[in-house]
DNA sequence: CGGATGCTTGAGGTCTATCAAAGCGAGTGG
DNA sequence: CCACTCGCTTTGATAGACCTCAAGCATCCG
């Protein structure tokens, strides 16, 4: 109910933690304290705005309901690095878990809202029942498995598959959504998108014009449009030199 | 005995993961049940071989007691990334705690021993007390954390920095656990730091021997020796054309 | 001792970064 | 409403970092 108000339907989600969301509500019930403590409440967070910061304490996490963030982290010269865009569903904040003090900055890249789950009352409230504690250490899991998957595309892939897995990674996330998947609007610059490539802007543009000279997309400025799915998810592999099916010495897997 | 591994008992941890472990056996009394239920076995693993492979069902967490490991991720086609080396006192497996499979390969640089912690038991000894869930919490955020640290490396670093970073990280967690952090022997190959690192072996060569030239480092093969701390750790930025303060662009923040 | 594996170093090519300029779009103010 | 500005995007030319190919050496092991 804590979402259901606002008038965009379709790019909206109920509470994107939906499990989590009504998991904690439940345990609140069972612990008999009112539901409204665990899900504190609903904030706004400006385009350009911060929900917060690489050093902030850690007080709770948040569930995105609308709009689209980036999180970046920083190392002591200033060189930042994009771990991610998170969108309505997604959940930020785990970043701080470790040290109880958030390492990455979240930035809102449009007027967003998110759902504030303070982390201490949610670690009480599963006390009692496994089923919360289960739920996150799914999202903590799905977030290792997501950042190592990262480093697979930095570390092992050109420019124009980096650039193409990013495209069909947003199509997927936008699918698994009940999004249309053929055509969207990005939310980010040029510039944010080879930040988190590992790339320059100048790299990302000429690579996401290679790859609608090749038919697989079509591309206006932020608006993108998805024509051939399968090529694009299989790297989308072109003039390339890298990429032999090399490596990992050691192990198996020649 | 390639690299002065056994019969070192400086280099041995009695149980890596000393809190979870002392945790999971103290709630497993609680509990009434055999300690040895939670902390199943030791097992050994050799030279070479995998303690679990991607796709394999999760079953346990892995506590190194000695030994070397790295754990690589796969894509379709073949191209697999080194997502990290691990060391006594790390865990291995939470890969698989999202999706109940494992997502990674694991395998032994050296001959290695690890302490099997049957994940389902832990759940249900946890059930009772936080400590356990705290613990894990901690050690999965840990793990968000160091991926993320490494995105930051594998995006926005030179190859020298790169390799710069890797060896002063292996001092650090060496200083962590008590070794001495100013010579060491590498457990893995060149080939294999660089796939971690997204380089070709040679280019990993060529920037040890830069380092090297410098005066940062003194290697012989494996043998490495550290002569400068600081500056390695400074990423130790050379002949570098890149590493504008730069960026993320979008927040502010210049 | 010979083979295998890993390491080093060199020469040349390529991908991507850098520098530069022009087009485009949105928001602002006259 | 239009001119203007500012940030973003595109595209080109050039340079540089890293990869590729290649050869020689070191180390390990049967």
């Amino acid at each position: 109910m804590r979402s259901g108000t606002a008038e965009v339907p379709a790019q909206e989600f109920q509470c994107p933690l939906m499990r989590l969301c009504s998991m904690a509500t439940a345990c609140a019930a069972a612990a008999s304290s009112p539901a409204g403590q665990l899900v504190a409440a609903h904030r706004k967070v400006e385009r350009g705005e911060a929900l917060f910061r690489s050093g902030d304490p850690f007080t709770s996490l948040y569930a995105i309901t609308t709009g689209f963030f980036k999180t970046a982290v920083f190392a002591q010269n200033g060189r930042g690095q994009i771990t991610g865009f998170e969108m309505a569903g997604d959940l930020l904040g785990l970043d701080a878990v470790a040290s109880g003090r958030h390492t990455c900055d979240a930035i809102a890249l449009e007027p967003s809202q998110v759902c504030t789950l303070p982390f201490d009352r949610i670690s009480v409230a599963g006390r009692g029942t496994q089923v919360l504690h289960d739920q996150l250490y799914l999202l903590m899991g799905r977030e290792i498995v997501r950042d190592q998957r990262m480093m697979l595309v930095l570390g092992s892939m050109t420019a124009q598959e980096r650039v193409a897995c990013f495209i069909s990674d947003l199509a997927d996330r936008r699918d698994a959504r009940g999004w249309p998947r053929g055509e969207f609007v990005l939310a980010m610059t040029r510039g944010d998108i080879g930040n988190h490539l590992g790339l320059t802007f100048e790299t990302v543009s000429r690579a996401l014009s290679h790859l609608a000279a090749r038919g697989l997309i079509h591309i206006k400025s932020r608006r993108i449009e998805v024509l051939d799915t399968t090529a694009l998810r299989s790297g989308a592999g072109a003039t390339m030199t890298r990429g032999k099916p090399c490596a990992v010495s050691g192990g198996r897997q020649g």
